[in-house]
Formats: structure tokens, sequence, C-alpha cells
DNA sequence: GTCTATAATTCGATAGAC
DNA sequence: GTCTATCGAATTATAGAC
């Protein structure tokens, strides 16, 4: 699996796949693009491709995986220029819907996947999921490198529920048929300004009593992923 | 489709097969249980099913139409009990699981479906679907019949975002490994508390500002699934 | 040994005879 | 309504090519 054990015309394979297949989705959709297709684009016998995808699934998942690398190398930038915590949220989301502006009528497949606990590619699954490790990182930095003074219980919570905001955002957005997912954007803009001003009522001294029994309840259900308690 | 016209034969088979891919789905899972091992089970050939099922999602969403009517009924008396609209609200979810509980395993199918726009049998694909639309006439009521005195402006969006909020504890639910899905009762429990109190929040006058801004909001961006404005 | 090709298998769904 | 026969698609098994 790790990638130095790849050899330079196995990575070229594998490459020319990924060219074709999304070449094929994005112009039938993907239940429609066939891997017999893909393989006669690509010059191959179908049962080659299973060489270098254990499934079609798989295939789709490795656009999510650059989709995310792009995405995390875009975010160094806004998470160096940023420091306001709504302004570096705004940033983050909305860079992720561009990025995956191209792969939108695909993106359910994503979803399919999350949907099943049982997957081990699901992003909620039990299991560690890579994609879902590094998604989560740059959350984390994203919450710590901003300018936001945090009472300690809203810290360690806040970063884990961004990302799930961010799936919601992108569930919103699969579903969103307004021209260029103007919508979502919009709802970006708005709800991130909702986050800025829940935050800072959260320091206000007076409601600490109420955030604190609000922070115990959100400790006590946000998802463990099997992590350490 | 419609079942005045179906003959008692009829019903019957299709009763056999609901029996028997129940079985199967709960012992091998979905995916798992093919359509051969169904009808071999049900003494037809492959084919018959299809006169009874237009596809295997079918049987399954069968599996939710049965539970929304079983809940229906049960809400019945739930709502002619229950007047604040806390209690309500919880004991209608609550309920709700309750029901699905033995289907728990194969329940991740309905967002499977639920996650393609393109798919007509999705609760949010944009057609009208029957089991959301009778859904939402259900939290309609729940929201109509309570005590709770509700500005407008919270009155007309309410029901629909409490039809979303029961779909995050299904989500959760299908993702909760507690015995007995202990953790997803504990969550109900916690969380109509907070709508309570932020329904209550909602009403004192001084906060209306705040408060319309908010459903303004809610109101731009609640799923409009191709009703009339 | 690492890819690739060929052929077989499995499974959902369909067509058409009875 | 049911069956037989088959299709089209994903996946797998196996053998061969480099």
């Amino acid at each position: 699996m790790s990638k130095s054990r790849m050899t330079p015309k196995s990575i070229r394979t594998r490459q020319k796949i990924l060219d074709v297949a999304l070449l094929l989705f994005v112009e039938k959709g993907y239940d429609k693009a066939t891997m017999r297709q893909i393989a006669v684009q690509a010059n191959m016998a179908p049962g080659s491709i299973y060489h270098h995808f254990p499934t079609k699934e798989h295939i789709v998942q490795t656009f999510y995986d650059m989709i995310h690398e792009e995405h995390a190398q875009a975010c160094v930038g806004i998470l160096r220029n940023e420091i306001k915590l709504e302004h570096r949220l705004r940033e983050v989301v909305r860079k992720k819907i561009e990025l995956a502006e191209p792969f939108k009528k695909i993106s359910y497949v994503l979803f399919r996947v999350a949907s099943n606990p049982q997957n081990p590619l699901s992003p909620f699954s039990a299991q560690s999921s890579p994609t879902r490790d590094r998604s989560l990182v740059l959350f984390r930095q994203l919450v710590a490198g901003s300018s936001a003074k945090l009472p300690a219980d809203v810290d360690i919570l806040l970063a884990d529920y961004l990302w799930l905001y961010q799936m919601g955002i992108i569930l919103y957005w699969i579903h969103d048929t307004s021209e260029n997912s103007r919508k979502t954007f919009r709802l970006i803009d708005r709800t991130v300004k909702l986050v800025q001003t829940l935050v800072e009522i959260s320091s206000i001294p007076l409601i600490a009593p109420f955030r604190k029994k609000f922070t115990k309840l959100m400790l006590e259900f946000v998802p463990d992923w099997g992590r350490p308690a």
C-alpha cells in the first residue's frame, strides 16, 4: 500500500486509470460508468484494474484523498493569513467546496460509503480512517491557531464539531441544485457568523454555568472514533 | 401500486417475500443476502420476486414504510396524552428508534439511498416522497397540538427542523454500538430538553430581534422539497 | 516478482413463454 | 403470476508475460 514501494510503471498505470475514470465518472455518473469502459479507455483488461484498486468505490475514494491533499495545501496559506476564527473557518470550508465542485456529480458516493458503519472507508466508522484523521488535524490547527480565546471545555470540543459542521455543509451541497452551488456558499457565509457569535457568547463569565452544562452534553456524545478516552 | 387492487394471493406472496427477506437481511446483512437466496427460501424463481418488488432496495424501503405506519399509529396515543412540546418530541422520537431497533443492521441502506439526490426514494430528493411527506405531517401535528405558544416565524419552521432533528438522531443511532442503543436514548433525552429551552427562550420579547435574524436564516435554507413557496 | 490478460463466477435485473 | 433463460456488470481465479 505504501507509495514508496510503487514502481514508476505502476504509478503511470494507476494515474492512467484515475484519469480515464474521472472523465467517465463526471461524464456519465458513477453508476453508468462501467469498469469495462474504464478498462477500454485505459487500454487494459478489466481484471487488471483490480490489481491497482480493490474496488470501484476505492477509485472514487482516491479522488477524495486527492481533494483532501489539495485542500490541506491550500489551507496552509489560508491559516497563515487569517487570524479570526470566523474567517479561518469560512475560507477553509469554502475552499473545500470549491475544490470538490468538479466532482459534485459523483460526491454522493462518499456519503453512500459513510452511511454504512461496517464499511472501513466510512469517515464515521470506528476504525481509524486516515482521511478523517488528517481532516481532523486540519480543524485542530484551525482552532488552535486562531485568535479566539476559548474556555478549556470549549477548546477540546470545537475542532471535532467544526469537522461535523463541514460534513453537514457537504451534505447540503450535494443536494444543492442552485447554479454554481450559490446557496451552499451563502449558507457557509451565514453559519460561520453564527459560530463566531456562539464562541464569543461562550466566553461571557455570566453564562459559564449554562455553557458547562452544554459542553458536558457535547462531550458525552461526540463520536469517540475509537480514540482513548 | 394501490393496495386495493391486490388479490389475496398477491398479498400472501408479497408477505412471504418480506418475511424471508427480513430474516436473511438481519442474518447476513443487506449486501450478502442475495435475491436468489430470497427466492429459494420463498419457493419461487428469482425473476418472480420482481413482479412484486421493482428492486432489492424497494424491499428494504417497504420495511421503513411499515415502521412508519406502526410509528404513526403509536403516535396517535402519544400525541393525545402528552401536551408539552418536550415530552411529545421525546416520546415520538424514542418510539421511532424503538420500532426501528430490530432493523438496525440494515438501516444504513436508508441513508445510502438518501445520499443520492438522483434517487427518487431519497427522503431528501426534490421529488415528492410519500414517506417523507407523511412523516412531516406527523411533526406538524406534534408542533400544532402542543401547549407551546410559538412566535409565527418559529411556528412555520419548527416542524421541518424537528424532522431533520429526528434524521440526525437516526444517523447517530445507526452508528451507535452501545448495548440496546443506550447512548441514543440518552442523547434524545438530553437534546429534547435543549429544544424545549430554545423554544422557551425564543418567546422572550427582549430577544425577538435576534430570533428574527435566526429564523430568517433558517427559512432561507430549509429544504423546499419542491413545495410551492 | 510485479503487472496483465483471459476466463469464470456472482448477482441484480429483464424478456418472453406459459 | 410464475417460470426459464439470459443479459450486463462487478469481482475473482488463474495462468501467463515482462
